[in-house]
RNA sequence: GCACCCGUGGCUCAACUGGAUAGAGCAUCUGACUACGGAUCAGAAGGUUGCAGGUUCGAAUCCUGCCGGGUGUACCA
């Protein structure tokens, strides 16, 4: 609908002679400014040298005077504003157009016959996914939904290194828990990890084994026998979550092929590469950064930034046309070199989108709790979905912009999820369908004629937010910011909830009335109902 | 010190990316079901958008400088 009215200002400009290229058309929060409104008098004025309410009224007697039948009424207002009222039939036309694309309304196809690669999570194998990671899964899945109802073909990737100083730690963890198994008392190693998984690792393998690795710290299987068993747990609770990977990337497999080499080879090709003590230096600064940085230590050990930059390579090499990163804060300081570094290996960088979130900040008795997976001390993403639902847990993630630092109060969680808004969008859906259930005829058979009885203010607003849906996910796919979809959600869930207090749906007295409402309502049910779905929230039919 | 993020009613957060009277939810107060589910609705109260300048028709949003909080700033990932 906005486009339509954005076709008819379009040619009206050009008819007048107007420029074409700074043209904004909003629905305003304000109804009383009509169903559509622009700005444009005021954002060209210096351009065409007229003064903004001049402009707006030539360009609203344009449109007058060629009579189009979709406006009912265009006004210019100071200082410069151009509000719209669409024809009312027009408006409630376009509900056809929901219950006919059903579960596919929304969708477009701007992503049609591209693919995106989103890298996110990847959490190496230590332990546990925490409530801090929770915010990475859901932010990067609801990411590709996004990417998903706007035609792209996703790919959902994990990465993770089971070989560094991380994991070797991990093993003799598991190994001092082994031991203790067996009656012996030895001392967790320095930056060990405390956690009681390590004990349940350390008693599998004593379990098949009994004592015969005593003695072995260095043997392999107290490592891989955790690893095996933390990515277990954590494909548990990812599905809990309703997330599932299409692939799994393990950092090795860099060297293996030979990236690694090759892009350090690459870049000295490129005279980005210096030798300083001892070390190999990427010369970042060539590419506009503050600083050089060690990518091969002195010991001939990459640092983390040579396959993280190998990785991002290998991603453009299996040719995506979009990719997205999906980082907690800590990788702020990180990915422009890896950026810096892959443009200088000219690769088209501007594929790379970046989105940094901000850490949760979990408190617990009103205080506080400093996480850290080796210390134990982290709250299980996996027990948060236990006390609130993946619904909740899903939601709440997402309804706030990632870069927010977002306080969790863990004592106020399980209190608010009665509160929560999750619930509020969801209560309008299942009345929806509660109403469908009550209504006596046939939701097929509705004459759409009877449409044009949805005359009151509050059903062109409510019809009109729900004609904004698919604009709404077209724009996040731009921005990759999820909040939009479940604010919108709850505008909408309201001017329904408000609707159904005002307005009878369903009245035997009237029954064109009641088809035409009915109709909106199925309407409604439709759009939220596929925007739960974006958000992989379910959509419950009762309550 | 430097880089990035944040600062919005008592609390948690929005604000269509520069638009019109800064909006919700919790908490507080007042009302509303013998008709579609009260997990709801209608209303009240609560604000100098951290502070000070600047940019322009217009600023919570952009620029500069302070103040306060977070994260990072390794030949750790």
């Amino acid at each position: 609908m906005k486009n339509k009215f954005q076709e008819v200002l379009l040619s009206a400009l050009s008819e007048i002679g107007y420029p074409t290229e700074k043209v904004i058309v909003q629905s305003p929060k304000n109804p009383d400014h009509g169903d559509f409104t622009t700005n444009y008098p005021m954002i060209n004025s210096k351009e065409i040298g007229k003064s903004p309410m001049e402009i707006a009224s030539i360009i609203v007697d344009k449109i007058n005077s060629s009579g189009n039948e979709l406006i009912d009424k265009i006004d210019s207002i100071p200082p410069g504003f151009i509000n719209v009222k669409i024809n009312k039939d027009m408006l409630s036309n376009q509900l056809k157009q929901i219950i006919l694309s059903d579960s596919d309304y929304g969708k477009n196809d701007t992503g049609k016959n591209k693919s995106a690669l989103i890298e996110f999570v990847s959490a190496n194998p230590t332990g546990p996914l925490t409530v801090g990671h929770g915010r990475n899964a859901i932010l990067g899945d609801t990411v590709c939904n996004i990417l998903e109802w706007n035609g792209f073909n996703i790919n959902r990737e994990y990465y993770f290194n089971n070989a560094g100083r991380q994991m070797r730690v991990l093993g003799e963890s598991v190994y001092v828990r082994y031991m203790e198994l067996l009656g012996e008392n030895l001392e967790i190693p320095d930056g060990g990890y405390e956690g009681l998984y390590i004990k349940d690792i350390a008693k599998i393998i004593f379990d098949t084994h009994q004592e015969k690795f005593k003695g072995d710290s260095s043997n392999k299987i107290f490592k891989q026998t955790a690893e095996e068993y933390i990515f277990e747990d954590i494909e548990k609770t990812l599905k809990k979550i309703g997330l599932k990977f299409d692939s799994f990337f393990n950092e090795n497999t860099l060297y293996d092929n030979n990236d690694i080499d090759r892009t350090v080879n690459d870049l000295k090709a490129k005279n980005l590469i210096y030798e300083k003590d001892g070390a190999t230096w990427f010369k970042a600064t060539a590419a506009g950064r503050d600083m050089d940085r060690v990518i091969i230590k002195s010991t001939g050990e990459p640092t983390y930034r040579l396959p993280d930059i190998a990785y991002h390579r290998d991603k453009f090499d299996r040719n995506f046309d979009v990719i997205v990163d999906v980082f907690g804060a800590d990788h702020m300081d990180a990915y422009p070199d890896v950026i810096a570094a892959i443009k200088s290996l000219d690769y088209d960088s501007d594929k790379i989108k970046v989105l940094i979130h901000q850490f949760v900040t979990v408190l617990k008795n009103g205080e506080p709790v400093k996480m850290s997976t080796r210390k134990a001390n982290f709250i299980s993403l996996d027990s948060l979905i236990d006390e609130v639902g993946a619904d909740v847990t899903r939601f709440f993630f997402i309804m706030r912009s990632m870069n927010t630092h977002l306080n969790f109060d863990l004592d106020l969680a399980k209190e608010q999820s009665d509160a929560n808004p999750v619930f509020y969008i969801q209560y309008a859906h299942a009345r929806c369908c509660n109403m469908l259930r009550r209504f006596e005829g046939d939701l097929d058979s509705i004459d759409e004629s009877s449409l044009e009885h949805l005359k009151l203010d509050i059903e062109t607003q409510l019809i009109n937010k729900l004609l904004t849906f698919s604009e709404v996910i077209r724009k996040s796919s731009q921005t990759l910011e999820p909040q939009n979809i479940s604010n919108y959600l709850a505008e909408l869930s309201s001017s329904f909830h408000s609707y159904y207090a005002k307005e009878r749906v369903i009245d035997s007295d009237n029954k064109i009335l009641t088809e035409a409402r009915i109709y909106l309502v199925n309407a409604t049910r439709i759009v939220i109902r596929n925007g739960l779905k974006v958000l992989g929230v379910s959509a419950p039919e009762q309550m």
